[in-house]
This record gives structure tokens, sequence and C-alpha cells, in this order.
DNA sequence: GCCAACGTTGGC
DNA sequence: GCCAACGTTGGC
């Protein structure tokens, strides 16, 4: 099991959309940079427990707890001349882009992003690495276990969402 | 709105 | 395959 970070632009998306959602399941479709979309493709599994991150807001941080619920498959929004994320070069034989699926699991405090800087024990969060920008990170069990216990005050469990 | 950092594109 | 130009991200 791997632990994980998402970024989500609260006006896009947030986490009170995902709790929200029909089933409260959605598809993280739009990511279009190779790194991440490899972390979806390759390496995340279902149950792999998320951090919803709120980015490009007034308050910048980790907003609630998701986790995987169903393994990448293709973008269907490349596909979709009319959508924002179409992209001419995938074809239904030759994906280019894909996404997971996330189910909400509980809302949080935010906590921050300056909070997470100024704490040396989570120093190394690749979140925080200087000029990071990549929209899915993985974290540490390590990382995870002392922003859920310390951090969020949650029992481990219920952060492993187990 | 600024701008640092990083990714992508495309001419050569 | 290099690299300049351009585009995007995202905190501040």
């Amino acid at each position: 099991m791997r632990y994980w970070l998402m970024k989500s632009e609260p006006d896009e998306f947030s986490i009170d959309d995902l709790e929200r959602a029909p089933g409260q399941s959605v598809a993280w479709f739009g990511v279009r940079n190779y790194q991440a979309r490899n972390f979806m493709r390759d390496q995340m599994q279902v149950d792999d427990p998320v951090f919803f991150y709120h980015s490009s807001c007034p308050q910048p941080g980790i907003a609630g707890l998701a986790r995987v619920s169903r393994l990448a498959y293709p973008d269907q929004t490349q596909f979709d001349p009319t959508s924002k994320y179409f992209d001419p070069a995938a074809t239904a034989e030759r994906p280019r882009w894909f996404n997971v699926e996330v189910t909400f699991v509980q809302k949080t405090r935010l906590l921050a992003l300056a909070e997470l800087r100024a704490d040396p024990a989570v120093a190394g969060l690749t979140l925080l690495a200087r000029g990071s920008r990549l929209s899915i990170t993985p974290v540490d069990a390590g990382h995870w276990d002392h922003i859920c216990t310390r951090l969020l005050g949650l029992s481990a469990a219920r952060g492993a969402a187990r």
C-alpha cells in the first residue's frame, strides 16, 4: 500500500464536492502531466489512502482524506473535442492519459501548507520540495502517520481508511 | 498580478 | 538531440 497527496483547486472540485458526489466517488480526470499520470497508471492501487489537498486558493492545504476506489483507466476527456482536456493526439487504441477514481473518506480541519512547512517531522514531503508542482505526489508511511495522528488528531486506523 | 520553477514544443 | 521560446503551476 502506498500513500498519496492529490491536489485540486477547490473552485474546480473541492472536498465538499467529493462528499456530495454520487456514491462519493469520482474520476480524477484532467491530469496532463506525465509523472502524475504514471503514478496513477502504474502505482496507485485500490484502497490506497489519499490526502485531498486544496491548491490555488486563499488557504492552500490538506482539507480531507480520500482513498483510491478504482484502478487507472483511460481519461475520457482526452477524446472529447468540447473538453478543455481534449488531446487530439490521443486515440482509443492509444490513449495517452489515464485516471483513477477516488472516494470520500472524511473532511479534516484545514491543515495549511504553511503549517506543514513549519514542521520538521514532515520535511522531505515531495509536496514541500523546492519548485514542486506535481498534482499527485507520494507520501511516506511515516509522514502519513505523523500528519494523521499528530497534526490532524486522527487515529492511525482512521487515517489509513481500513 | 508577480514570478520562480518546471515542462513542453519545435526549429535546426 | 540541443536548447530557446513559450506555457503552466501555484504560492505569495
